[in-house]
DNA sequence: TGGTAATAGTTGATTTTGTAACTAACAAGG
DNA sequence: CCTTGTTAGTTACAAAATCAACTATTACCA
């Protein structure tokens, strides 16, 4: 028996996105982690390099929103499996360049293949007018332009 | 330097779905930590005890799709704070019946309708039209439909 | 019956995260 | 130069999530 039936957890944004994004990334997650035993956080790095580029661990948190100790761990991580190569800026010492290695870069290449698709996927289960208010509203919701 | 201009992760679903997610809970997250000391799952649990009344632990994961080990240890701890009872079914000994006490009720009421307000004032940031299809296919993704 | 499997829920060991404090390098004003 | 403040990134310790193994109870069936 409820309390107050004109409320409904379904109806509740916060909720409803949480349950939406753990069930779209549900899937692919298994893909990072099975195929390259990835964490949620070092498949973002690594994508973030891949698509951008060298960059700094600060920029990537910046950019994705993702706190420096996290960044530092992922990277760490990846630098240790040689997907990531750190260099020290000359004119500022403390700032440390990122960019993929040869096999960092293969994997991006090979994970943003099967994202696509995945992605592909879960578009296609809608119309294309949908798709555009939806990620519209996302974008938005996150704060993303 | 991309590899693939092709892709860019801020299309990729999954990503703007965590993202939105994580901004659209930020808010709403501080009210539940700092007003009652609670931790995410247990404000979920503590929602679907007020709006669904009494029910089981794993009722309550199947619902929200939440693993039965983070039910038991949210459940232990609103218990601990006297916000929920748990009773043995006479039926089949191995159920509880879980259920707000009044101190839960009046968190679950009080922490509803800062949720019914917030969730408002992030609607209200959208035309109508399109709040409707962005619940529509936020739903069916997270297979709430 | 008795044996095996299934279900509800808990507990323990290991990972991962979060918070704060830390080192190192730079910047700017006196 | 020295003091103070800021920025990049790391580390230490506590909190939380995860995974597997566990107890207790019921269900199935030969």
């Amino acid at each position: 028996m409820s309390k107050d039936d004109s409320f409904d957890v379904q109806d509740f944004l916060p909720y409803l996105l949480n349950q939406a994004a753990e069930e779209g990334s549900l899937g692919f997650q298994t893909v990072y982690k099975e195929r390259y035993g990835l964490l949620r956080t070092e498949w973002r790095v690594l994508f973030h390099l891949g698509i951008y580029g060298q960059m700094t661990a600060t920029e990537i948190g910046t950019r994705a929103r993702i706190h420096k100790t996290k960044v530092s761990r992922a990277v760490q991580k990846l630098n240790d499996r040689r997907f990531v190569e750190r260099s020290r800026s000359d004119s500022d010492r403390r700032v440390e360049w990122l960019h993929l290695t040869a096999a960092g870069m293969s994997a991006y290449n090979d994970l943003s293949a099967i994202a696509q698709s995945y992605d592909a996927a879960l578009q296609a289960r809608f119309c294309e007018a949908d798709i555009v208010v939806f990620k519209r509203v996302l974008r938005h919701l996150a704060r993303l332009d």
